[in-house]
DNA sequence: GCAAAAGTGTTCTATGTACACCCATGT
DNA sequence: ACATGGGTGTACATAGAACACTTTTGC
């Protein structure tokens, strides 16, 4: 097979998927729609769209982003997945699902506006809770894989800033690796991490407000230019 | 746009690509076709082709595999890339790609059978130093970013046994990692670590032929059960 | 004997781990 | 005053870096 000839070959869609993360009080969660048509009518989904014919992938992913989202300047990270592809993973149609990983900070609750009236956060243990027939195609499938992938780049990359907005303070930033891993990283060593790695963070003049109970004022930082994290920062005990 | 309704979406051709790598001579070395047809011919491509009707992605791919270096019994490793569908890649359809590695261990010289006939190993540096005007389509990305995934591979994963015929040495394996790195990791350092992951490579009672000029006769080892590599092993100074 | 490559040991240093502790502030 | 949480210090353990060195065999 010489590539590239398409000769008899048949077509298929291409769509975009999204796995949409963001934190919210303190927990892990992810954007889901519900699905008001078969199949799967009822059953919760990832947000996502058909691939436009003059549209690069990364393109549609980003368009599909803003439309579910409701937020055309959007903050965060976006990044390709995989693609699932197999033959009646949709019943009805062949379709290949470009599956990509967004980091969000505080989005807004999804509005009624566009189609994506039905679009809801839902906390990653509760996505896994849920019976595997509530989940439409194999999106629990992708959601898996994006889970992990999420767990594991903010090892060793700076990307875990891209779930607070800025200004944050350390402390916020430390929540993102306990709502991500399950469980917070050593407050002293994760300061001396942080702060050790050149560009990870860079401090500003202000501080942030006290927390409730009184206490100091934290400094405020900003977003850095870094991008790798290296040596990368370590799960606490991924059980040996 | 509430996902998967095809409704006047256009439909596209969904291909694999492979980026085939082994080690001939000391080098990391690269499988590619010579394309014999428009577009581009008498260019360089990866290895590829259309992905079937009752096709997953990944049967697709491991089928290429075997049509492209004419082995039946693949030992090594194969795994999805990532996804291009830019528009215009290929000039005459719209055409989604998902692009593959391999790792494989001493594939024979690409033989005449089926239509691989003008298949040949290129070292990667011979690939880098191409003309990118000589390689097809968007072709020069997915080998760089299949280097890329290779070499970071090999960090954190055993894979590295996988460019190696069973039974082998250590000094063997270690070249491997001299090979994809481009420097070879020091030797004691080596040896411990690989020696001090329970079940990276397990010993056999073999001892293999002592080199040209002499020498000890090395102990002969065999992949083992281990798949992670934690703490990974560190590429000598990624140039700080 | 000598060269070549396998295999071992040793010291130094960087980094992660696990804490204890101090300090500033709101209630 | 005291609880709360930001911020710092320190002793220990682990593991990588950079060597030197010994051993086994073919020529």
């Amino acid at each position: 097979m010489t590539a590239y000839d398409p000769g008899a070959h048949p077509s298929v869609f291409v769509t975009v998927d999204l796995a949409i993360f963001t934190i919210r009080d303190g927990a892990l969660s992810l954007l889901m729609v519900e699905r008001g048509e078969e199949p799967f009518r009822g059953c919760l989904a990832l947000p996502g769209g058909f691939v436009e014919p003059e549209e690069d992938i990364e393109q549609a992913a980003w368009r599909e982003l803003a439309e579910e989202t409701g937020v055309e300047r959007f903050s965060g990270h976006l990044e390709q997945l995989r693609s699932y592809g197999a033959p009646r993973r949709d019943p009805r149609h062949r379709i290949v699902s470009v599956a990509h990983v967004a980091f969000a900070p505080n989005l807004p609750e999804p509005h009624a506006g566009s189609d994506a009236a039905t679009a809801l956060w839902w906390t990653v243990d509760e996505v896994a809770a849920l019976p595997s027939s509530s989940v439409a195609f194999d999106h629990a499938t992708i959601i898996a894989d994006a889970l992990e992938r999420v767990r594991s780049k903010i090892e060793y990359t700076t990307l875990a800033t891209q779930f607070v907005p800025e200004p944050f303070t350390l402390a916020e930033l430390r929540r993102v690796y306990a709502a991500v891993w399950g469980e917070a990283p050593d407050l002293g060593n994760f300061r001396r991490k942080v702060l050790g790695i050149e560009g990870f963070v860079v401090a500003t003049e202000e501080s942030g407000a006290a927390a409730s109970g009184g206490g100091p004022r934290p400094t405020l930082y900003r977003r850095g230019w870094a991008t790798a994290v290296q040596p990368p920062m370590l799960r606490p005990r991924p059980a040996s």
